[in-house]
DNA sequence: CTTGACTCTCACATCGGTGTGAGGGTTGAG
DNA sequence: CTCAACCCTCACACCGATGTGAGAGTCAAG
């Protein structure tokens, strides 16, 4: 498929499709003409990257962190570097945290929302 | 407390303290020479701040949900507006959206993390 | 052939969070 | 008194993600 029809299928604009093959996220083949050629497994990377990014992390960490995912498991174990392993451990630690804390103010919220809807109740609208 | 100690004890620059403070996250009393004030609550908000910063909720947000949150209870049930409660739900879901997003891609990393590690357990490293 | 929808590259703009420094007041220890 | 270590405000700079638009090529439908 091409820029456009990924765009629409992710909710993204095509501006960012660019940037995110400029940051090393996402490669596209290029058709004879010169255009961008995206096959159905980049519609699941590029939703994956966005959440990743809406969660906060940089273009820079998602690309390391992706090769090492939702693979077939079969490549990177020889570029697997200590420093690598050391990114990874101290990324996923990270992520942990954020989880965390997402989930205490999450659950925070929730439980407001449950409290007010409690004093609403009683009290019918009309 | 004043601002060098709260940016000690919340490990935060002051700069980023007074902005926090421009943007409605805290607010500090003043001394009569034009220091500002902080108490021990604020080390515990601040660091809750820079959690949902990191976790790439924008300022804007956080000062809607933090009134709503880790309250003793009492206030904050009359100016709940329905816009409000919209509000609120809307980033519940967002914030779960992104707690499933990092989950999966944490949960990923690890298993990559223990499969390269299985694979250089049985070579002792000499 | 023409037109409209799509694509390309390039470049500048914006926005939020953060860094940095100038210029100046306050305060406590020596 | 003086000096160091604080604090203040203000303002400009930076960086990453995103918006926007100009200028030009491609291509299918009419």
């Amino acid at each position: 498929m091409r820029i456009g029809e990924l765009a629409k299928r992710t909710n993204t604009p095509h501006r960012l499709l660019r940037y995110y093959e400029e940051q090393g996220l996402i490669l596209a083949e290029r058709g004879p003409n010169g255009y961008r050629r995206y096959n159905e497994n980049d519609v699941d990377r590029v939703i994956q990257i966005r959440g990743l990014l809406d969660a906060g992390l940089p273009t820079r960490i998602i690309k390391q962190i992706l090769p090492c995912l939702n693979k077939p498991r079969n490549i990177f174990f020889k570029d697997a570097t200590p420093e690598m392993l050391a990114t990874l451990r101290f990324e996923r630690d990270r992520m942990t945290e954020r989880i965390r804390c997402l989930t205490k103010n999450r659950d925070a919220i929730g439980e407001y929302l449950s409290t007010v809807e409690k004093c609403r109740a009683p009290e019918p609208t009309s």
